[in-house]
DNA sequence: ATACATACC
DNA sequence: TACTGGTATGTAT
C-alpha cells in the first residue's frame, strides 16, 4: 500500500497483497494489509498473527481510512471500466474492433520478439538491505537484536526483525508494537537513525567497481544500479583482455566519447598499448562467434567477480544481480536468488517465456498496487494471463501507451539500452523539483505559514543551486485526514521564478485561498511544493556559466534515497529448479584482479551516474576543489558544498539580490532560445 | 493548464 | 502513541 512497493522493491518476492484472491470487489480492512510470506526464519510466528496486529493498532488510524477511501474509489474506476467494455463490445462494431485489434498486435508482438538482444549483458545490481547493512559493518552487534533503520517510517530492517513482520515502509511504531507483543515483551526494536552521508559513500565504493564494468553504469538510487556488460564482455572474451586492461580500455572509450562530445581534441595516446583502443565498431562484432550457453556462463562468471568486489570494495556489503537481455527481466531476477545471489535469464524467447509467464504482474516494474488490482478483476494476475487477455487489455486500458506498455511487458520486451535511455531523459532534463515536509497536525495557522516559507527558501536554495527557473507552481497539501490537496498557478507568459520571495506571497495566497474553500476541518499534516515548467536553457554560453556557477568541480551526483530489506550474507547455493531460470552461484574462487587500475582516471564513472549532465558543448569550467563563486554576491567562498549553500541561503534571505533576480526574470522573452538570462549579466 | 493518482526507490 | 520524501508520469477534466 503507502508502500508495499518497498518491499516488492526489495528482496521480499514473497511479499502479496492479501486481497488479491479475491477479485474486483475487496474493500476489507484485510486487503490492506501487506504483509510476508513465509521466508526463512518466519517459522514461529503466525502471519496471520502479524497481520491481525497491524490491522488492530493501525486499523483505525487515520491513514488506513485514507487507504480504504483510495482502494473504494480504485473498485469504483474498475466498475466503470467494466461498463464500459460491457457497453462498447454491445455496439455493433464491437466484436468486430476486438478481431481487428487482435490481428494488429500480432505484427508487433513479432517484430518485438525480432528484436530481442542476442545475449544476456543488461545486468541490474541491487544491494542487499543496503541501509541496514551500512550499519551493521559498525555495529555486528545488532546483528542478534531486531532492528532497522529510520524512527517514524522504517527504511530497512534487519533479519531479525524480519522474522516479526517488520519491513520497510512500515510505521515505526507498529513495528515496536510487533516485535514487544511476538516476543512477549522479551525483545525491543532497535531503531538506528539514517545515516545518509555513510550509505552514500558505500555507494559510491560499489558505482566506483560497477562503473569499471560499464562505464555508462546508471545508478538508479543509492542501492541499485542498470549496467551493460556487453562492451566488457566484447573485450574481455572477443579480445581476450584481461580485468584491468577492459577497465583501461573501457575508461578509455568512455572518456574519447566524451571529449567528442565536449569538442575536445586527442585523448589517447598512451592510455594502453595502441592496441586496445576499443570503441563501438568492434564490441558488436565481436561476440558474434560466442554461442549464447558459452556467453551465459561467461557471463554468470563475470558478474560473479563483479559482485565479489563489490564485497571488497565497501567492506563486506553484499549485493544481488539479475542478468538478461532487457532491463524488465533483469530486475525481476535479481530479485530471486536476493540475498548475495544472482539469476541470469537465457537470451531465447522460449527461455524468457518461461522464466516471465507464471509471474505475478505486480512483478513487472511499473505496475503497482492498482494496476495489478485492476488487471486482477479482469482475471488477469499472471503475465501469462496478461499475454493471453491482450486483446482485453486493448479495451480496458483506454491510453494507448498504457495497452501498449502491456502488451510490450507480456512478451517480455523491454528496453536494453542504457543509451537510449540516456538521450531521452538526459535532453528532456530535469522535469520539475520540490521539498515537502511532514509535520504534526494540529499547528496554529502562523505556524503553518512559517513552515510554508522555510520550504520556499529551501527549494528556492535548491533551485539556484541548480540554476532552475520555473514557470508553474505546485502547492501541496496533506490534511490530517491524509487527504491531498494541490494547486497549481502558472506565471504569466514569459516569467520564470527562482526566489523564495518570489514565491511565498503565491504559495501563501494559494494556501489560504485552499483554507477557505475546503470544507471541514483545515488540519495541515504536511505542505509541499513544487516548481516546474523550467525555463529552456539553449544558448551554449549559458550553459558554460551554468556550468560554472552550479558545478562545484568534485561534488558527488545526488542520488534520491531508497530503502532496502533483509540482511544477511550466505553465499549459499541457491533454490535453482527450475530449467529457464538457471541460477548460478559459483566459483567463488577467482578474482586475481584485487588493486585497481592504476591510478584511476576514473571520473567518467559517475558522468553518467545521476545528475543531468551540463550537456554538450559544455566544458565544466573548473574552480579550485574547495572554493566555489556565489551565484548572488559574486564572493569566492571557500569550503565545501554545504558551506556555498549556506552562504547562498544567506544571500537570498538577505533578499537584495533575489529582487534583482526576481525582476530582470520578469522581462518577457517569448522565443524559447532567448539568449538574455540574468545570472549573466552578474557575470558576463 | 490544472487536479489528483500512481509508481518507483 | 500518530504511516516519508523527491521526481516523473498518467488520467481526467
Amino acid at each position: 500500500m503507502t508502500d508495499s512497493k518497498h518491499e516488492e522493491a526489495n528482496e521480499e518476492h514473497n511479499v502479496h497483497v492479501s486481497s488479491s484472491n479475491d477479485v474486483a470487489t475487496s474493500t476489507s480492512a484485510s486487503a490492506l494489509i501487506v504483509s510476508a510470506t513465509d521466508k526463512a526464519g518466519m517459522e514461529g510466528i503466525d502471519r496471520t498473527k502479524i497481520d491481525a496486529i497491524i490491522l488492530r493498532e493501525s486499523g483505525n488510524s487515520n491513514f488506513m481510512k485514507q487507504q480504504r477511501k483510495r482502494d473504494a474509489a480504485v473498485d469504483e474506476r474498475i466498475a466503470k471500466m467494466k461498463k464500459r467494455l460491457d457497453d462498447h463490445m454491445q455496439q455493433n462494431g464491437g466484436p468486430q474492433a476486438w478481431e481487428d485489434a487482435e490481428r494488429r498486435m500480432q505484427p508487433e508482438i513479432d517484430r518485438l520478439i525480432k528484436k530481442r538482444k542476442r545475449l544476456s549483458t543488461c545486468v541490474v545490481v541491487d544491494m542487499d538491505a543496503f541501509y541496514m547493512s551500512c550499519e551493521l559493518l559498525s555495529r555486528p552487534d545488532l546483528n542478534d537484536k531486531p532492528a532497522v533503520v529510520g524512527g517514524g517510517m522504517i527504511l530497512t530492517s534487519n533479519y531479525v526483525a524480519r522474522k516479526y513482520g517488520v519491513r520497510s515502509a512500515m510505521a515505526g511504531w507498529i513495528a515496536d508494537k510487533l516485535v514487544e507483543e511476538l516476543s512477549n515483551g522479551k525483545e525491543k526494536l532497535v531503531h538506528v537513525p539514517s545515516n545518509f552521508d555513510l550509505y552514500t559513500k558505500k555507494a559510491h565504493e560499489v558505482r566506483s567497481v560497477l562503473g569499471e564494468y560499464d562505464p555508462k553504469m546508471r545508478a538508479y538510487s543509492l542501492d541499485e544500479a542498470y549496467l551493460d556488460l556487453e562492451p566488457y564482455l566484447s573485450l574481455r572474451l572477443g579480445r581476450g583482455l584481461k580485468h584491468e586492461e577492459v577497465v583501461a580500455a573501457l575508461s578509455a572509450a568512455e572518456q574519447s566519447t566524451i571529449d567528442e562530445e565536449e569538442e575536445d581534441e586527442d585523448i589517447e595516446g598512451e592510455k594502453d598499448d595502441g592496441d586496445s583502443k576499443p570503441s563501438a565498431e568492434n564490441k558488436d562484432a565481436s561476440l558474434d562467434y560466442l554461442s549464447p550457453d558459452a556467453a551465459l556462463k561467461a557471463t554468470t562468471t563475470i558478474v560473479d567477480e563483479m559482485r565479489q568486489k563489490v564485497f571488497e570494495a565497501t567492506g563486506g556489503l553484499t549485493c544481488s544481480a539479475g542478468l538478461a537481455n532487457n532491463f524488465m527481466l533483469s530486475k525481476i531476477a535479481s530479485d530471486l536468488n536476493k540475498p548475495n545471489g544472482q539469476c541470469i535469464v537465457g537470451p531465447t524467447n522460449k527461455e524468457i517465456l518461461n522464466f516471465l509467464r507464471p509471474m505475478k504482474v505486480r512483478k513487472i516494474g511499473g505496475i503497482g498496487r492498482v494496476t495489478e488490482k485492476t488487471l486482477n478483476a479482469f482475471g488477469i494476475k499472471t503475465v501469462q494471463e496478461l499475454y493471453d487477455h491482450r486483446t482485453l487489455v486493448q479495451f480496458i486500458f483506454a491510453k494507448q501507451a498504457t495497452a501498449n506498455f502491456l502488451l510490450q511487458r507480456s512478451v517480455g520486451w523491454s528496453n536494453s539500452d542504457l543509451n537510449s535511455k540516456d538521450e531521452e531523459e538526459e535532453s528532456m532534463g530535469q522535469k520539475g523539483i520540490s521539498k515537502e515536509r511532514t509535520f504534526r497536525a494540529g499547528r496554529t495557522w502562523g505556524e503553518v505559514n512559517s513552515k510554508l516559507e522555510e520550504i520556499a527558501v529551501a527549494l528556492s536554495g535548491a533551485m539556484l543551486r541548480k540554476n532552475l527557473f520555473a514557470h508553474t507552481i505546485t502547492l501541496k497539501v496533506k490534511l490530517a485526514t491524509f487527504d491531498v490537496l494541490s494547486r497549481a498557478k502558472s506565471m504569466a507568459r514569459g516569467v520564470y521564478i527562482q526566489s523564495s520571495q518570489e514565491m511565498i506571497p503565491i504559495v501563501s495566497k494559494i494556501l489560504s485561498d485552499l483554507k477557505k474553500e475546503h470544507k471541514g476541518a483545515f488540519n495541515v499534516r504536511l505542505l509541499g511544493i513544487r516548481c516546474s515548467n523550467f525555463k529552456e536553457e539553449t544558448d551554449s554560453r549559458q550553459k558554460q556559466l551554468d556550468a560554472f556557477l552550479v558545478k562545484k568541480p568534485e561534488s558527488i551526483p545526488p542520488a534520491p534515497t531508497a530503502p532496502d530489506t533483509v540482511s544477511f550474507p550466505k553465499r549459499s547455493d541457491v533454490h535453482d529448479e527450475d530449467e529457464t531460470n538457471q541460477t548460478r552461484e559459483q566459483n567463488l574462487a577467482l578474482s586475481p584482479y584485487h588493486q585497481k587500475t592504476v591510478g584511476t582516471s576514473s571520473p567518467p564513472v559517475r558522468r553518467h551516474v545521476s545528475s543531468p549532465r551540463p550537456s554538450k558543448a559544455t566544458a565544466a569550467v573548473s574552480l579550485p576543489a574547495d572554493e566555489a563563486v556565489c551565484p548572488i554576491c559574486s564572493k569566492v567562498i571557500p569550503g565545501d558544498n554545504d558551506n556555498l549553500n549556506r552562504h547562498v541561503d544567506a544571500c537570498l534571505n538577505a533578499g537584495t539580490v533575489a529582487k534583482l533576480v526576481g525582476e530582470s526574470n520578469k522581462e518577457v522573452d517569448q522565443r524559447p532560445s532567448k539568449k538574455r538570462r540574468v545570472l549573466e549579466d552578474f557575470f558576463a
